[in-house]
This record gives structure tokens, sequence and C-alpha cells, in this order.
RNA sequence: GGUGGGGUAGCUCAGCUGGUUAGAGCGCAGGACUCAUAAUCCUGAGGUCGGGAGUUCAAGUCUCCCUCCCACUACCA
């Protein structure tokens, strides 16, 4: 059985994710493994949610409660919130769990082993009444370049330019507002990655399924040189820096890794944490000595991560000189914009998480986020786009199709799937369509191509419109019963077929039409070797089998709704 | 500034290594049908492929210049 071990990137705790988050990472890989599965592979998805860091601190002050109090509180609106999107993460798991911090820990000794850590001392801004080191963007202030009075210490937002934080004229604390700031020295771990540049050159240039995009970054980084950086940072909740013996690190008391080192090793850490929940071996996911040589292993982000999971953690797997598993295919996705602009937290910009899920089931946003995947560019969310995907796709041609079929079904055949007919012209036409399609849906999931194979598995659909039209079984009862009997054997076959093609990107729905047609959870499979006989694909439900019409599917989006969503989400502005 | 990605029908987008009349969905117009969520099916109108120059027998597809949008640019994650 093929092996692929698929992750997304972690979203960071601080906050219920946007559709833009999970649109560029989340969706599209739990609609990957939902693929793979189908087909037959054995599956692991993990995701956690990236707990360190500067802002998961300042944000716990802010709730008045500790950061661990407020990381468990946001992990679980966070965990609810991917189940409440179905995605089929077999470990949600948490980056300051014991294991990443043991398995951090132990990377840092392994890289140190390697000759690929050093001490430093560094400069940094200190705010003394915030009693805290500022990351450079917690600095603010004035641009020296154009006067812009909000500029942050590493960018500036109006004229664009990179920044030094001592650069700003006035500078003040984005923590607090205070301007009682002074520079410190501050001792560091840094990570010789420079060491590494032609190794890392080398495994780059060896990768074949990676995207020219992320090639292309992860070569620019190359080209450039690749910077020896810190990873460890002046905070207290993090990995704490310790010896091989267990005992603190000498001047690192205060001092925790840089949340960008621990995170991709929660890949690993999340493995081994799904491994204890589940009496299971994590190695054989994650050492290519330990079983994981036949994995294949997927990594899902947006472009934003991709230097970090072609490079950075590259150099941390491979500068410990173990064999871990690393990337064989990544996808990288940009982002889903709302209305021209960012979707944004602060500025209270485009639809939540949760929000969505308050309006419409699932489906509905995944359905539109993955047909419309942010694939090659951005991809603008709007309500009229939203709705007009919504009512076409989903309520008119599967939603009707999967009605009209079952709802003649049973009132001209008692419900019951008819055994009479014999296959004719529009038989041999549908056949044709789907031994062309079906083959072609498949490998756009295979090369992960989203909105194709969206669109793909939208034509399938329309194309059982389109039999019906020439099948035309309402018409042929009037003379010949069994004429029609085959139009609606066939129908039901299809709705069936529907269904299983729709388990990856509507799952809830695909669930609901395969129940009411009787069709056994091993008979739902979306293997080429259940899927090549497409003539046996149609005449697949037991004949007098009893179905059912489902419930309406899909309700359509309508406008009130739409101007209503306008006005409360603020789009259009 | 640098790097990368975009600018193709009203809208959202496909168009691989250059090759017959540039495609799809939505929207729009007309028609068909009536099993169905006023759904479906068919037909049609609609584009000087951001602008300019060049290479070529031939360019949306290659080269150069210009212009607009977006992302990344390594101590925010």
């Amino acid at each position: 059985m093929a092996r692929t071990l698929i992750t997304s990137a972690l979203p960071y705790i601080n906050g219920v994710k946007h559709l833009g988050n999970l649109a560029g990472s989340m969706l599209p890989a739990d609609v990957y493994a939902r693929f793979k599965r189908l087909s037959g592979d054995e599956v692991l998805l993990i995701c956690a949610t990236d707990e360190h860091g500067t802002p998961a601190e300042l944000a716990a002050q802010t709730a008045g409660i500790s950061v661990q109090a407020y990381c468990d509180e946001q992990h679980e609106i966070q965990r609810k919130a991917g189940e409440g999107f179905n995605l089929s993460f077999d470990w949600f798991g948490r980056s300051s769990s014991p294991q990443n911090a043991k398995l951090t820990q132990y990377f840092a000794l392994k890289l140190e082993e390697a000759g690929l850590i050093e001490e430093r001392t560094s400069k940094q801004v200190y705010s003394i009444d915030d009693g805290r080191f500022l990351p450079d963007r917690y600095v603010e202030g004035t641009c020296p370049h154009c006067e812009y009075e909000k500029a942050r210490g590493d960018q500036c937002d109006s004229c664009g330019r990179l920044l030094d934080p001592v650069e700003l004229k006035s500078p003040y604390s984005a923590v607090s507002g205070t301007t009682n700031l002074e520079v410190r020295e501050t001792r560091h771990l840094f990570l010789l990655q420079s060491k590494k540049q032609d190794e890392i050159r080398n495994w780059v240039n060896a990768s074949e399924d990676w995207p020219s995009l992320a090639k292309s970054i992860a070569l620019k980084w190359l080209d450039e040189g690749l910077q020896d950086r810190a990873i460890t940072r002046d905070l207290s909740w993090g990995v704490p820096v310790l010896n091989a013996d267990g005992s603190a690190r000498p001047g690192f008391e205060n001092k925790v890794f840089y949340v960008w080192f621990d995170a991709p090793i929660e890949y690993i850490a999340a493995t081994e944490e799904w491994a204890i929940a589940n009496d299971d071996d994590w190695k054989r996911w994650w050492r290519t000595d330990e079983g994981a040589d036949d994995v294949s292993y997927v990594q899902f982000m947006g472009k934003d991560n991709v230097a970090f999971h072609t490079v950075s953690f590259p150099v941390t797997i491979l500068g410990s000189n173990e064999p871990w598993k690393t990337v064989d295919k990544l996808k990288a996705f940009n982002w889903v914009t709302w209305y021209g602009g960012k979707f944004s937290t602060s500025q209270k910009r485009g639809v939540f998480m949760d929000q969505a899920l308050d309006l419409l089931p699932a489906d509905y946003w995944r359905w539109y986020l993955i047909s419309n995947s942010p694939e090659g560019s951005d991809a603008g969310f709007t309500w009229e786009g939203f709705q007009a995907a919504i009512n076409s796709d989903l309520a008119n041609v599967l939603g009707n199709f999967v009605n009209r079929i079952t709802k003649y079904c049973v009132s001209k055949f008692d419900g019951e799937v008819p055994a009479a007919g014999e296959p004719g012209d529009a038989e041999a036409w549908m056949i044709d369509e789907l031994q062309t399609r079906l083959p072609t849906l498949r490998r756009y999931y295979e090369q992960m191509e989203f909105r194709k194979a969206a669109a793909e598995t939208r034509a399938i659909w329309a194309a059982g419109n389109e039999y019906l039209t020439k099948a035309e079984p309402w018409v042929k009862y009037k003379s010949d019963v069994d004429a029609a009997a085959i139009g609606v054997r066939t129908g039901l076959n299809l709705a069936a077929l529907f269904g299983i093609i729709a388990q990856p990107i509507i799952p809830e729905t695909a669930k609901t039409i395969l129940d009411a047609l009787g069709v056994p959870e091993s008979n739902r499979s979306m293997n080429t070797g259940d899927m090549d006989d497409v003539a046996a694909l149609l005449d697949a439900l037991p004949h007098g089998l009893k179905v059912s019409a489902p419930p309406v599917l899909f309700s359509k989006i309508e406008d009130s709704q739409v101007e209503l969503w306008t006005e409360q989400f603020g789009g259009g502005d």
C-alpha cells in the first residue's frame, strides 16, 4: 500500500483563522488527503497550532491570563473550527507539546554536535517599561525616509523600505507605547546555515515534484547566500534551551528557541503525539532507517512559508546528520483577498472560520474555496462570486440532478433501482464522457491542481444533466417503460458516482447522497481499479435496491442574504 | 531597490516545449424541454490576449523596453 504523509502549515495560535488561511493550506491538504485515502493509500494528515512567540505572549498579557491558559483556549477554538470544516486531520497537535520540546532540544544538540551551532552576541532593542526585548517589528517610530509616523522597525508600511529599528526617529514600543527604550546586548544560539549552503543547494536541485515557484524561491535564497540565523529568543514562553544532560544551558535560563525553529519540528512531534494517542509508531513515517523510506511526503503552505520549508527546515533536518524524511512534493498557495484588499483580523476585514460556519454548512465554503483556490495568483473573495458558484455548481448542477433523478425514481419506479432496459446511444455517450473525464479528474488531483479538479468534477456533474436530456426517460415512459427504466437506472448510478467523486471536496453532502442511494462504505473508492470499468459503474447499484430522495442538498443563496452579509461583514467597502 | 507571480471575452479564470477560425464557467440574448431547487439542455452575441518594438514562414505563447497589480525580501509568524 502506498503511504502518503501530508502536513499543512501550522496555523498560528493567535486567533481564529480566516478563510484565506483555510484556503491556503489546511483545506487543500485535507482535500488531497481525502483523495489519497479514497485512492487506497495509507495517509497520515498532520497539523497543529503553532503556539510560541511574542504575539502569543502579548495576546495572553492583553487577555490577562497565562500564556498556557491562552493557548489552551485558542487551541480548542481552532480545533473546533477545523472540525467544523471537516478537516480530516489524523492529528491536530500543539507545538507546545512535551514531544515537541524534547525533539526540538534533540535537534539542537545534534546540530551542535555537527558544529552548526555557535553562540553569538547581538544587539536588540529592549523596552525597560515593558520589561522585555522587542522584535524589530514591535518597535515603531517615524520612518527616516518618508516621515511616516507609524513605521515598523523592520519595514515601513508607507514607503516599503526595509529598516533597522535603530534608524527610526522617535521610536516607541508597539506593545505599550513607551519611549523608554534602549539597545542591549544579548547572547543567542546561531544556526550556521552558511555551512550547509552547498548541501541544501544540491538537495533543492535534486528535488523533482516541486512547483517552479517553490524552487525559484529556494534558489533565490541560496543565490543570495544563506545567512546564519539566531534560533533562540529572549522570551519565557517556548522550548527551553538545555544541555545534553537536561540542565539549563548557562546564560540561556531566560531564553527559549525561536518559534520558527521549533514550529516545523512539530510536524514530526505531532506525529509522535498521534502515535502515543493511537498506540502506533511514528518513526515509520519520519525515519528512513525505520520504515519511512517508501513514504511520499507532501507539504502544503502559503507562499510566504516556502523559504522556511525549502531552506530553513531542511538545514535543521539535514544538518542533524540523521536519516530523517524530507519533503518530496510541496504545494504553495497565494492569498485569498477580500474585495481587493487583504483579509485582516485587526481591521475585521473578511470572514473567519467560525463566522462562516454560522452562516452556511462547511461544504458550501469548501467548494467555493477549492474551486477558486488561490493557485496561480491571489484569488478574490466576493459575496457575489460565492453566491454564483454555490447556486450554479452546487444547487443547480449537482443538487438538482440528484433531486430530479431520485424523485422521478420514487414517483415512477416505486423508489427501486429498475432492472429493465438495455443501454443505447445515450448511455454510450455517457460512458464515453466518463472514460475521458474520470482519468482527467484523477490526474488533476494527483497533480494537486485543485481548481481544475473542481472544474472537472463539475463538468462530470453537468454531463449527467446532459445525459438525462438525451435519455429523456420522462418522454419514453409514456410509450415504453423499459426504455425509461434504463435512463433512471443510469441516472441513479450517475448520482452515486457524482457522490463518490464529490467526497474530497464536499464530504458531508457526498455522504448524504451515497447514504440515500444505499452505497456501502466499501464501494465509495476513487481508486483507478474501481473506476476503470465505466459501464459497470453505471450499473453498479443492485437492481431492485430501495433508494430514497435525499432532502434538498443545497439551498440557494438569496440576494437578500448577500446584501445582509455584505453589510454585516463590510464587504465592498 | 531586488526576486518571483500576474495583467486573456462584462466578471472569475484555462491556454504545455510558438502553428488551423483564442477556450471554460458565470452573466447576457434567443430557443427546447417539463422529471427537477423558475432547475436542466441547445444555440448565439462578446476579446486588436496591459502598451510598444523585435525575432520568426508563423507569437497570447520567445527577446527587449514601458506601464499597472500582488507576494516575498530571512529577529511577525
